[in-house]
RNA sequence: GCCGAUGUAGCUCAGCUGGCUAGAGCAGCUGAUUUGUAAUCAGCAGGUCGUGGGUUCGAGUCCCUCCAUCGGCUCCA
């Protein structure tokens, strides 16, 4: 007899060995026919392995995270089928499931691959899956693999299987094509019912980029066409909503060859909005006990040697810039803390003053190479919105309790509602990697997991994730479309207080060396107003819009009392402008809503005579006509619900 | 930096296998129209076809250089 415990708890007795599928039978067809794959006492196992002893089993569908997954790394066997069958000079690497579907990193040798070619591979992809090929896996000892691709003439595989360790060993099968497998597969290639080949990129063999550079080709596929349809559509939102679609659209930013690559220009209405978050977080940080400090942008080069972080970075940098008499050398800032810290030493402390909070919107450079810049999110030089608070160990606790009120703040007034955290810790097996003393990372390690527990956060503890200064926790948000971004960061340093010889005077008349906190709720703007465009498809928050409303005049003989009413709009602080063009009303509406204004206000003949204006919502459109100052007095109050405001 | 792709008017794009003065829509300008909830009409102007070189009788179109942009570059059998 053997039992099988289900993870209802429930089990089921049988009086002979068994297939995961044979149990899926039995406890409904309608789950054998959805079941993709399976785990049996926590190890993964296909649908065809034999159950010999008693055990725990879970069985995964399409529902399931390990469903998709075995579903995508069974279509990455399919894939490389396919390469083969095309292209039989093909060497293959590893082809992996990831997040959102799978790749396949492939030696094309001599011949060049393309986008152009992926038609072709994924018409034979799905002529491949209709065949409804089993997937069976079997062992292989080290030598007979070896033998395999050696023959083959695969030093990619050879250099797999020869890390690998004997009696561990083991090939997967379906019809003709034979992969080094460690398992996991849906029962049949039948299942995959749609594939879409997305796109094809350079990869280095093991991300290394000294070793030879590959051709990774990205799929994803479903049970079902109609889900891979779907999966399509959201990446065309995706790309509608693309933040240097919409900063262009609207006017927010723009990159000039001249100026150089990865240095964003901000343009008048990007600038609004920018300082329209720099203000609403200088608000907050002001009734938070923050103190504003401003650095310039280059330091001397002594400054970062003393950091440390020339030593690191260094080389990796804008290379230093040299005085033309002294021959004196200056780095273009790459970060605020150095010279947070010496405005710290500038002059002494007691432990009364503690902590300090040094705010600065900085602008820092970093050079980044040149195929990595994307848009605003990676950038050459950007703006942190960035602070360091300066405070005694025991004042940690409080002090991180604190940093989330406010990034929770911030995140709750720019409508990002889906976010995790994620603290990070040392690595217990590794204690020599870090800085500091044991007890200093204990008491930072649990102030962190304290702060985030009582405020509630939905955190995820990172063992050896910790920088080597010092323990930290992360913000990861949810955008409108499912996507995820790591936004705000909190990081604690015992590092550059050491390095700068911080000290302020305990009460116990001693000199005592005061812990670092760094944080940027936003990160950078540059890359919040990324993730906000995409979030929000370039329609902002109401109190954040560069312009709120726009009056439109039905012709232009209505341009002085719409001049009135502007005015008024002004005097109550209401971002205004007015469209007296010589244009029929209806293409102003077109203009004013592709442009996304929250409030047309449509002003004629009959609101002139009333003192009205007709009330259009970018969202709903006409909504009727309103006495200006009733219209003032909804809108204010609709900006103050749009910006929840800051307790202390 | 590396692999691949792209680069035509302010914007979005057409221009097949090289062949007359390079096209369209939107935006712009001028004029007519004075307009009631998503594009009024007409005219005009606008491009050394990313850059530099080459092949050719002839290049936006083919080849090379450089520049910029886009998709990627440790989610490890």
């Amino acid at each position: 007899m053997i039992a099988i415990t289900l993870p209802d708890g429930s089990v089921r007795q049988y009086d002979h060995p068994l297939t995961v599928m044979d149990v899926a039978k039995d406890i409904s067809e309608g789950l054998a026919r959805n079941v993709l794959s399976a785990q049996f006492n926590g190890n993964t196992v296909e649908s065809a392995t034999l159950l010999e002893t008693d055990g725990q089993l879970r069985l995964f569908t399409w529902n399931d995270d390990e469903g998709k997954t075995a579903f995508w790394h069974s279509s990455a066997h399919v894939l490389a089928q396919s390469i083969l069958a095309c292209y039989p000079e093909a060497k293959l690497t590893i082809g992996p499931a990831i997040e959102n579907g799978f790749y396949y990193d492939v030696d094309f040798g001599d011949q060049s691959f393309s986008e152009k070619d992926l038609v072709t591979l994924e018409k034979q992809f799905l002529t491949f899956a209709r065949e409804k090929f089993d997937f069976k896996m079997r062992s292989a000892s080290k030598a007979e693999a070896l033998d395999f691709y050696k023959k083959e003439n695969n030093p990619f595989k050879v250099e797999l299987i020869e890390n690998l360790e004997d009696g561990t060993i083991t090939f997967c099968d379906h019809a003709n094509f034979t992969d080094l497998c460690r398992g996991g597969h849906i029962p049949h290639t039948g299942f995959i019912k749609a594939v879409k080949l997305l796109n094809v990129a350079g990869a280095y063999w093991r991300g290394d980029e000294t070793k030879p550079q590959l051709t990774r080709i990205y799929g994803i596929s479903f049970p079902k066409q109609k889900e891979l349809t779907a999966y399509l559509h959201l990446l065309e939102e995706a790309k509608k909503r693309d933040h240097r679609k919409l900063g262009k659209e609207l006017d927010l930013f723009t990159f000039s060859k001249k100026v150089g690559q990865g240095l964003p220009l901000w343009l008048p209405k990007g600038t609004a909005l920018r300082e329209r978050l720099e203000n609403f977080l200088k608000e907050a940080q002001k009734k938070a006990g923050y103190e504003q400090v401003i650095s310039p942008h280059i330091g001397n080069k002594e400054l970062y040697m003393t950091s440390g972080h020339y030593e690191k970075y260094g080389a990796d940098s804008f290379q230093p810039i040299q005085t033309p008499a002294e021959g004196e050398e200056f780095l273009l800032k790459p970060m605020n803390c150095p010279h947070h810290c010496e405005i710290y030493n500038a002059r002494q402390w007691s432990y009364k003053d503690l902590p300090k909070r040094y705010a600065e919107f900085g602008t820092v450079y970093r050079y980044e190479q040149s195929g990595e810049l994307h848009g605003l999110t990676r950038v050459r030089g950007f703006t942190q919105d960035d602070a360091h608070i300066f405070c005694m160990p025991s004042q940690l606790d409080e002090e991180f309790k604190k940093v989330i009120d406010l990034v929770l703040y911030v995140f709750g007034s720019l409508g990002f509602e889906d976010f995790t955290a994620q603290v990070s810790i040392r690595d217990p097996k590794k204690p020599e990697k870090y800085i500091g003393s044991t007890k200093n990372w204990e008491l930072a390690e649990q102030a962190i997991i304290n702060a985030a527990k009582e405020k509630g956060l939905n955190y995820v503890i990172e063992e050896g994730e910790a920088a080597f200064y010092g323990p930290k926790l992360d913000f990861m948000v949810k955008d409108a479309l499912g996507r995820k971004w790591q936004l705000g960061t909190i990081q604690v340093d015992y590092n550059l207080p050491e390095r700068f010889e911080l000290s302020y005077k305990g009460s116990d008349n001693e000199l005592h060396r005061p812990v670092m906190i760094h944080r940027a709720p936003f990160g950078s703007l540059e890359r919040f107003v990324a993730i906000l465009l995409e979030h929000t498809g370039g329609n902002f928050p109401l109190w954040l819009m560069p312009e709120q409303v726009i009056l439109l005049c039905v012709s232009e003989k209505y341009e002085k009392y719409a001049e009135k009413v502007l005015n008024e709009l002004k005097n109550n602080e209401i971002r205004a402008l007015i469209d007296n063009r010589n244009e029929t009303i209806g293409k102003k509406i077109r203009e004013a809503q592709l442009n996304k204004y929250p409030y047309m206000l449509i002003v004629g003949e009959k609101e002139a005579t009333e003192d009205t204006v007709a009330v259009r919502s970018r969202t709903e459109g006409d909504t009727g006509s309103l006495t200006v100052e009733t219209f003032i007095e909804k809108f204010k109050a609709e900006v103050e619900k749009s910006s929840s405001k800051f307790e202390v």
